[in-house]
This record gives C-alpha cells, structure tokens and sequence, in this order.
DNA sequence: CTGATAGTACGGTCGCGGCCGAACTATTCG
DNA sequence: CGAATAGTTCGGCCGCGACCGTACTATCAG
C-alpha cells in the first residue's frame, strides 16, 4: 500500500511528455547541460530547470557542476533499466502513425542505449558474437565463454576489471526497433567504450544516434565479420 | 522523438496513485473485478471504471467478461516486468516513513509477484533450490541442472512444457522488501502454481499477501528443508 | 569593473484530468 | 415479470501542475 503511492510518484516524473524526453536524451549515455535539454525537451529553460529539480529530488536523476554548466545523467543503472522496460512495452504496442524521419532512420541503424550499442549495429554486433562462440545468449541472460575471454582480452577489453563490479554483467537488452535482444550489462558497455576509444563510433550531435566512422567500417569488418 | 512521447503515455497511465493501486493489486497475479479494484484503489466505482478503461485502452491491463463480472488481470508479462523494475526502483529511494502495519509484515513475510512467490518465503525458497544445487542463479539470469530437473519432476512439476512456452523461462527477480533476488520466470511460476494446487498456500482476502497452511508449513520443511 | 552566458526562483495564467452524484445498461435471481 | 447487483456513461466541480515572463544569482571573458 504505501509502496504505491511510492510507484506512482516515480511514474508520474517519468509520465510527463517534457520529462520523458529529458529521460530519452539522457539515456544516450552522455551526460548534458540543462540547456541542451531544454533543447531536447522542447520547452523554455524555466520549464526546464523545474523538471530538472523534480527529477533529481526524485533520484532518477543526478548532477555534477562543473563550472558554470551543471551536468545531468541518469542517476544508476537500474533506473536506466527502468527505462528500458518502458520502452520495451511501448514497442510491444501496435504501431500508431509513424512518418519515419531521417533521424529515424539513423536512430534504427545505430544508437546508444544507456551505455552500449542498440539499433541494427547492435544487434549485428550481438549476433556476430554468439555465432563465433564467443557469447551465449539466451532470453535468461548472458555467458561470455572461454574463447570469448580470449576474443575480448586480444580486442583490448579488460572483462576481469568489468567483472569485479557491482552492477549485472552481461544482459540481454530488447531492442525496441528491431525487436530483438541485443548486448547489455557490464559487458555490452566496455564493448561500447572500446568502439568509442578506437574511434570505430563517433556520436551524432543532439541526440543518440551514432555513425560508423571509416576506420569503424574496416574494423568492424575485420573484427566481427560486419559489412554495413 | 516520437517513441518518447508514447513513454509519456504509459508513465502516466502508471503515474496516477488510484491506478498505480489497480495496477499493484493486480501484480497479485490473479485476476480481479472491477469493484474489487474499486476497493484496491480506494475511490468509487464510476472513478475505477474510467481508469480500467484507459488502462485498458493503453493494453497496460486486459479485460475478460464473464456473466456480469468483468475480470481484469496485467496485460502481458512485459508489462509485469516493467512494473517490477519500477519497484525495483522505489525500493532503491531512501526511506521516507514507514509506519509497519500488520499487513505489511504478511507482505513481506511471503506474498505473490505477479506469478510466483516472493517475500522472505519467495527469496528462501530460492536459496533452498540454489543449496541443493537444483539452481544456479547470477545475476545475469539463471538456470535449472540436472538435478534441479529431476527435483522438479518428483515435485510434480512439468519443465518440459513450461519451457517450451515463449516466455522468459528462469530469471532472478529483485525482491522490493528483501533486496534479494527470488525465483522469477516461468520456472517461478510453475513452482507457486504447485505450491497453490497442493495448498500449502493460500491468498489471504484483499492483497498480495499469502498464508502458509499446516500442510504447508510440513511440506516446505520436508521437501526444501525451511524451517517457519 | 562591465557585459555575456548558464542556470534558477517566483508569480500568475490556464487547461487537463481526477473525482463524485446521478442516471443508464446488462446480467442474475426469485 | 420485477428486484438486486455489476458496471459504465455523463455532467459539472475543482485543484494540481505545466508553462512562460520577469527577475534574480553564479561563472567567465575582457
């Protein structure tokens, strides 16, 4: 009973349009000023900053100040994981209308979700594991096998360090575009990071997306057997 | 962007305490009429049925009509699972107050999730499976062994069918009061339904909260060794 | 110091939505 | 058939909260 009242004071934060997309852009995994969220949100910087204030007393979300930018980033992962069950039932629902944009389109290619890759690139990536044995995947959860430990260890990927962390290791994640499980947990986001610092990824400006750059292009076909 | 907005919508449809209390009743796994509801949401009837229509509208919740009752139940398992990872959530905030009640204490003592049980009994059960090496849970999913197989089967449980089922077949389930995992899934499932159909357990009137009957109480000591 | 930018606080408007009373439909029972 | 119960629909009230204009506090640049 009293946990209810608990359920829908958080849904009620997330249930608000201008919410929802600051939740939506901060779920691309970088950590933004309140003014770039303003942008996202679609509303004034007033408006804003009172979202702001709500969602961080509600603890979905935290801020760090640096200078006279205060950034924001959802506050742990399991709220992120809230998050995703969300969208998750929104892509079980029967489609609506859907003019499908340009952004759309790169959305459904390659983007951040959280903190590793979702979209077709995503699941591609997903896929190329478990074929080469490197990673079994089932609805449950997630293995990296022995000749995966070896696959990371060679691609520059300390799993030991990434193992040794609080947080679930290796998930599978339902992609809400392609409708299927791609790499998540621990795992999926030391995967990510190694893309973005050998600059396979590159981010899109205002919003998750992300292009392959053209060194991504040849590593990722080198590596995992990727023609995109 | 335009998957955002639909966030929103679901949100809010969770967001409102009268239907944040509908949609916690029926996490209790069974299937209530609308004045049950009603009583659960603790506002009048004609207020609960414009809720149970836009929950139903938005396929949070399901209807099924029979004779002059209208039973109503969660929609689908992803939509119980989104709702777990809310919980999930709210049990991360830091406590408000919390006044215990004495339904508060059968909660936590053993209650159903949805579908399967939770509670101490719930999280006792399942370290009772993983003791006996009938269950490997991580944190990442989980998995029945051999023995585990045959456990279930002298148990009068049928694996078999229940894995053949789409659904997620063996996952941990964060437990809100204990804050540790419990037996989710179908397995989960399957496990309680036993527990109901040998009547070791009962669901105590009004709530989630479960009793364990003397046939019961011997049962769980000789076949899991818990001891109540 | 002044000017510019990032962000917040406050006050007032306004519209959406939750709520109930009353009336209405459907099913069961005698 | 008529009475009783389950549930919904309609209409009106009312309050919460999202929104923006204005004004304020920080930080940085020159």
């Amino acid at each position: 009973m009293t946990a209810d009242v608990r359920i829908a004071e958080v849904a009620a934060l997330i249930g608000d349009p201008a919410r929802a997309n600051i939740l939506s852009a901060l779920m691309g995994g970088q950590a933004l000023t309140a003014s770039e969220l303003a942008y996202a949100a679609g509303v004034s910087p007033q408006t804003t900053s009172g979202h702001l204030g709500k969602l961080t007393d509600g603890r979905l979300i935290a801020c760090v100040r640096q200078g006279r930018h205060r950034y924001y980033r959802i506050a742990t992962p399991r709220v992120a994981e809230m998050l995703e069950g969300i969208m998750a039932v929104v892509a079980d629902l029967p489609p609506r209308h859907r003019p499908p944009s340009k952004l759309d389109e790169a959305m459904r290619n390659a983007r951040t979700c959280y903190d590793h890759v979702a979209g077709k690139l995503g699941v591609n990536l997903t896929d190329a594991l478990c074929a080469r044995g490197h990673l079994v995947l089932s609805d449950d959860g997630g293995e990296i096998t022995d000749s995966g430990v070896v696959f990371f260890r060679d691609f520059g990927v300390d799993l030991a360090a990434a193992r040794s962390r609080r947080r679930i290791f290796c998930r599978p994640c339902l992609d809400w575009t392609e409708r299927r499980p791609h790499l998540g947990g621990t795992v999926g986001a030391v995967l990510a990071q190694r893309c973005f610092d050998l600059n396979w990824l590159q981010r899109m400006r205002d919003g998750r997306a992300l292009t392959v750059t053209p060194a991504g292009r040849q590593g990722l076909s080198e590596t995992f057997g990727l023609s995109l």
